[in-house]
RNA sequence: GGCAACGUAGCCAAGGGGCCUAAGGCGGCGGUCUGCAAAAUCGCUAUUCGUGGGUUCAAAUCCCACCGUUGCCUCCA
């Protein structure tokens, strides 16, 4: 049915043909975010890029699963929970909310599931119990770690040797584990930390475990796309493999899609360095088109770095495919009408499908959507009305919702600045009523007074009222 | 120290053996349109792809060295 798709695989470290598990069904997980803060753009990234990479796949033709999940339990959640003097769920539910507030006005639509943590700890128990049994894993202390020597291909996902890493003595060394590497999967609760009865104690899952036991539950042991950012390859995701892999016995994802981290000034973006850019912030200065054309205008693995003049300057190429649309939206009255797929069309369609077919990328896409645009307007200006129609449509209602964006007509964002305004209309009236042109300056204050402004010409100036 | 990635015009960024005398965006310059602007549009803006070697009939694209930038090796998307 599709034509080939070839995405970079981690685990192998090339482009390989995209082939699901169970024939045009793609199951597909993405590492979400901690939540205990608001998200910044960092988060964003995949945010953006695996909703897009999930829409192309429906578009050729794949029923997609996927599975973004929330981590609730973790040290950095409890940490805040014990300063603010609140359980920690107050401080989990109150990001998820805050999350959906920013995943909204990204316009990222949401997943087929969204986990959390905290609903799946019988589970883990069970995952973590399973292991022990099959020899993988230990109890030390109330503690359950991984035994890394017993999976022989840790280390296969970030192509690393184990042995180089031991001497590498950048890995705490805990008299609990047999060997440094050997990872946490169950931990046992310290005083005033949240806890759930286990068969080692009282405790909480360990750092990666929670991502291994629900995407087995809602995807199946094996499954076909893991993704996230490739921080995470290690040891997040070399811990979830070798876990998984363990405890079933075969291949935990089939690929592994990993986004380039998000720079700031040349550096990664990161809380220790204090360079954080909350999306919150962001979205005052930025409309959702412009972070995520500025995001898919550069390929997905690659580091970007997010600057203002970056940003700016994709404002304003936004500004010209938004102008464009708005202008055929115009003539036909926001009806503009539907017309059959035409070769032209399915020609472009033809590329647009080419160029993210091959490891999804979206910078030819895009250039492709701005070429169009020249062509509408070009076709305006001619009124060549098929082809206008032919290329808003594409635009519109084709490769805009492939990707997530020019989804909507822009509101324009006048945020009326009235007050500027109005200063303008008093300055252009007194200089009519030093001219003596009271006919259009009285035009001026009724026209005015019947939308509800008042003009006052008091002995201190021209004042003004809105009702 | 170990393992990777990257270096293309003023800036951002595709291309990854011949279709490249290198997409697209921003900026700049000039023309059309306009009373003047704005918008739109047309043309120009890298004979060259960090540097130096090598492989090849052919290299931005492959190999080696060097310089530079960054990431991972600890929680991080």
């Amino acid at each position: 049915m599709v034509k080939t798709i070839k995405i970079f695989d981690t685990l192998k470290s090339e482009l390989v043909d995209f082939e699901p598990i169970e024939k045009n069904h793609v199951r597909m997980y993405v590492c979400g975010p901690t939540i205990y803060n608001l998200i910044h753009v960092g988060n964003a990234r995949p945010m953006i890029v695996f909703d897009a990479f999930r829409r192309f796949l429906e578009y050729v033709g794949y029923k997609v699963t996927m599975v973004q999940n929330f981590t609730d339990i973790d040290d950095k959640i409890i940490n805040k929970a014990n300063e603010e003097g609140v359980p920690f769920e107050e401080i989990a539910e109150r990001y998820i909310v805050e999350y959906w507030k920013d995943s909204y006005y990204l316009r990222i639509r949401s997943a087929n599931y969204h986990p959390k943590t905290s609903n799946y700890v019988s589970e883990i128990i069970e995952f973590i119990e399973d292991l022990i049994n099959k020899g993988y894993a230990y109890e030390s202390d109330s503690d359950v770690y991984f035994d890394v020597a017993k999976f022989e291909k840790y280390g296969e996902l970030s192509h690393r040797n184990p042995d180089d890493m031991i001497s590498g003595a950048r890995i705490e060394i805990s008299e609990k584990k047999r060997n440094p590497l050997d990872f946490t999967l169950w931990k046992a609760a310290k005083e005033g930390e949240p806890y759930w009865e286990s068969p080692w104690g009282k405790g909480r899952p360990g750092w990666h475990i929670e991502c291994s036991v629900m995407s087995n539950c809602l995807l199946g042991d094996s499954f076909d796309i893991h993704a996230g950012g490739n921080d995470l390859i290690f040891p997040h995701h070399e811990n979830e493999k070798a876990q998984s892999e363990a405890r079933h016995g075969k291949t935990f994802a089939k690929y592994w899609m990993h986004n380039g981290m998000i720079r700031f000034s040349g550096e990664k973006m990161s809380k220790s360095i204090g360079n954080i850019w909350l999306v919150r912030e962001l979205i005052k200065a930025y409309d959702p088109d412009t972070i995520k054309t500025f995001i898919l205008s550069k390929h997905y693995r690659s580091p970007l770095d997010f600057t203002e003049e970056g940003l700016n300057a994709q404002k304003k190429a936004v500004k010209r495919v938004n102008e464009a649309l708005k202008r055929v939206e115009e003539k036909y009255d926001d009806h503009v009408p539907y017309i059959p797929k035409s070769d032209y069309m399915k020609e472009k369609i033809n590329n647009f499908v080419d160029y993210l077919s091959i490891d999804f990328n979206t910078p030819k896409a895009i250039a492709l959507i701005f070429d169009l645009v020249n062509e509408l307007n070009r076709a305006f200006d001619e009124s060549n009305e098929q082809r206008v129609l032919e290329t808003y449509h594409l635009i519109r209602n084709e490769f805009g919702p492939v990707l997530g964006i020019f989804e909507l007509p822009t509101k324009e964002e006048k945020a009326m600045k009235t007050e500027e305004l109005m200063n303008i209309l008093i300055d252009v009236r007194n200089s009519l009523r030093k001219e003596k042109n009271f006919q259009l300056s009285d035009y001026i204050r009724d026209t005015l007074k019947n939308i509800g402004i008042t003009l006052k010409d008091t002995p201190e100036g021209t004042k003004y009222t809105i009702d």
